[in-house]
DNA sequence: GATATACTTGCTTGTAGCAAGCACCTAGAT
DNA sequence: ATCTAGGTGCTTGCTACAAGCAAGTATATC
């Protein structure tokens, strides 16, 4: 790192853009890394329910994207169908998210969170919120939000650009199979 | 630490400080799942090698520590020796790491990068750093070191936070388990 | 009735921790 | 110097979560 920026690119080329960059792979790597690794703190959880890593995005997709389908949710947490189908069986199962048919489709049924999950899932940002909130005490506020709205515009345009991707091609660059 | 709490109350929020700490935790979540996914594109890879997210992960840090023992790697990756041990062996068997016995040490063995493992994980550096590079190709460079120093420190942050939780307690705090 | 859509389920692969085991290393007691 | 006890480095068995693809079922739509 040390991305001192003193004494403008001494070097050559390789210099700036190329040095930004590969900092920029390897923060956000292992930030990446680290962010998804400290999910969940089963402690700030009631009695015996249980919310995994997954499970706790996906309470939070619900929660922004209001009473949707199966298939609607998949989409806004970009996971496949049948990856979401299995999360909301399980917290169907915990009574976080209730599942009401969908008048207008037989076929589909509108998810929102119960009361119980919405409840839950405060918790549990609440918990997170405050984890983070120690890594960054003596940040200033200026900090803060300049990260923030930096993570912000780059994960929309990293959204842009898979679509766009998919656009073209419908087909992978780095898709998820990984087999 | 130094809350900023600046009066208002801690429920019914909306103050800048929680604002912020809500949008950092919402899109360090999102960014992070996207990042972990986009993860190592096969295509940049030579012939029949594969390299799965978190071998690429252990190549960099290999490749950063030098010659290393399996238990030095697990410590610099925070994670369990088991995980590293099952990840070293496959790197191993795709010759991207050599291990030679530790003279110092005949349990060990030092580990480092084979010449193929440097190229390979270049190239998928490589491709990495390129489709990061198209998301963010709007930006200045101001805001792309902004964004890479920030998460550098971040990382540090969250890292010493760690630490310091681990040395009081041993325990867990949402450890990995997540049974 | 034929085709398309919404969801579920079976299978596979990867990730990750814990616990138990084995091989080797280090010290202390004899 | 030797043997034995305990510690350390790594591997392996087991479990659980995560996630995609493919095939199936049920419902919609034409």
């Amino acid at each position: 790192m040390t991305t001192p920026t003193t004494a403008t690119a001494p070097r050559t080329d390789s210099s700036a853009p190329a040095r930004v960059s590969a900092d920029l792979e390897r923060s956000l790597t292992q930030v990446g890394r680290a962010i998804l690794r400290l999910e969940v703190p089963q402690d700030a959880l009631p009695d015996g329910t249980t919310v995994t890593r997954t499970g706790y995005w996906v309470l939070v997709r619900v929660a922004e994207v209001g009473p949707a389908r199966l298939s609607d949710i998949a989409t806004t947490v970009e996971l496949d169908v049948s990856t979401i189908s299995r999360q909301i069986r399980d917290l169907v199962a915990a009574g976080l998210i209730a599942r009401t048919p969908d008048p207008a489709d037989g076929r589909a049924a509108l998810l929102r969170l119960t009361e119980r999950g919405t409840s839950v899932l405060e918790a549990v940002s609440e918990s997170r919120r405050r984890v983070l909130a120690r890594a960054i005490a003596d940040w200033t506020d200026e900090e803060r939000s300049a990260l923030a709205s930096g993570l912000l515009r780059l994960d929309a345009g990293l959204h842009d650009t898979r679509a766009a991707a998919g656009a073209h091609h419908t087909d992978d660059t780095t898709d998820e199979g990984t087999r």
